[in-house]
DNA sequence: CGGTACGCCTGAAGGC
DNA sequence: TGCCTTCAGGCGTACC
């Protein structure tokens, strides 16, 4: 399930297929695939246009044209690029929504690069401009890799949810899905179900640290691959390997030895450590003392 | 405000 | 073996 580690690696894997390229032609195989628009055409999708950018925020993906229009991404749960030399190495890959045809201007060489989505969580949606993009993405927070103390914590607040839900608000920051936030809590001792707007300084600066270290590392490692996440040159990512707590919940806490516990936050699965995220001479739930301000 | 539930989808995995 | 159920979840939306 691609997070903001998975979509990064997706647009370095994508940038040399399609920036520099022009697309000579798209072909929509599925039109209620393409947001926005009732009748979707080439056009809508760069046709003609030069891609002078791979564009990522949080877990969006853009491609801008050279003139300005772009063209919004998002894998969803399932999305995947697929590049090949021609069409007819596409034949007989299931749900491929759309194909570009791309081509080198230098060489004349082609390719084409199918967006597939079997389960069509995804999203493919044309932006007129450059503006259009940018609203678009206005409503995102920050991308995660760029949060500080200083920018997190006041997004926190006012906050009585649980903090797990908030780094799942694409609106609070942008790009951290449950994976990573799992991971992060653990890394910062934070449990999940902590309120937001309960967190010291000092907690909010380790789970900032948490954050960017894992995504980081993430992204190192290529991404997190559980069953079928691939980059667009068909690459596994490797940083399951070094999940701590997701999909380990019954398991073993790496750190304490203790046995990691799951539960349903915010409507998704959660894996935590119940000794290591919790805090020191606490109920490992907030008490109203202590850390308020 | 926050929490809960649901719908969108398909395929993998588990149970019998 | 094969069928059926359950689960996975990003995100928007409705509702309490």
């Amino acid at each position: 399930m691609p997070e903001l580690p998975e979509v990064e690696q997706v647009r370095r894997s994508l940038r040399p297929h399609l920036v520099g390229r022009v697309i000579r032609g798209v072909e929509i195989r599925r039109p209620g695939f393409i947001a926005g628009t009732d009748r979707p055409t080439p056009a809508d999708l760069l046709a003609g246009d030069r891609v002078v950018a791979i564009e990522r925020v949080g877990k969006f993906l853009a491609a801008v044209g050279a003139s300005g229009r772009a063209v919004q991404l998002h894998l969803g749960m399932t999305g995947r690029f697929i590049v090949r030399a021609s069409v007819e190495d596409l034949a007989g890959i299931e749900h491929v929504h759309v194909v570009w045809k791309v081509e080198e201007p230098a060489s004349g060489a082609r390719e084409v690069v199918g967006f597939c989505d079997p389960r069509r969580f995804g999203e493919v949606r044309p932006c007129a401009s450059a503006d259009a993009l940018r609203e678009a993405w206005s409503r995102l927070g920050p991308d995660a890799l760029t949060i500080t103390p200083e920018t997190l914590g006041p997004r926190l607040r006012p906050g009585r949810r649980a903090i797990k839900a908030a780094l799942l608000d694409q609106r609070v920051l942008a790009g951290v899905g449950n994976i990573y936030a799992d991971e992060a809590l653990f890394d910062a001792r934070l449990g999940p179900r902590r309120h937001a707007g309960g967190l010291s300084g000092p907690e909010i600066a380790r789970l900032c640290g948490a954050i960017r270290s894992v995504l980081a590392s993430a992204i190192d490692a290529g991404g997190s691959t559980l069953r079928d996440f691939v980059d667009a040159d068909g690459a596994e990512g490797s940083y399951r390997d070094r999940h701590k707590v997701y999909g380990r919940g019954g398991e073993t806490c790496v750190v304490c030895g203790g046995v990691l516990r799951s539960g349903l936050i915010a409507q998704r699965t959660s894996v935590w450590c119940p000794v290591c995220q919790q805090r020191p001479g606490g109920g490992g739930r907030a008490r109203g003392r202590g850390a308020m301000p």
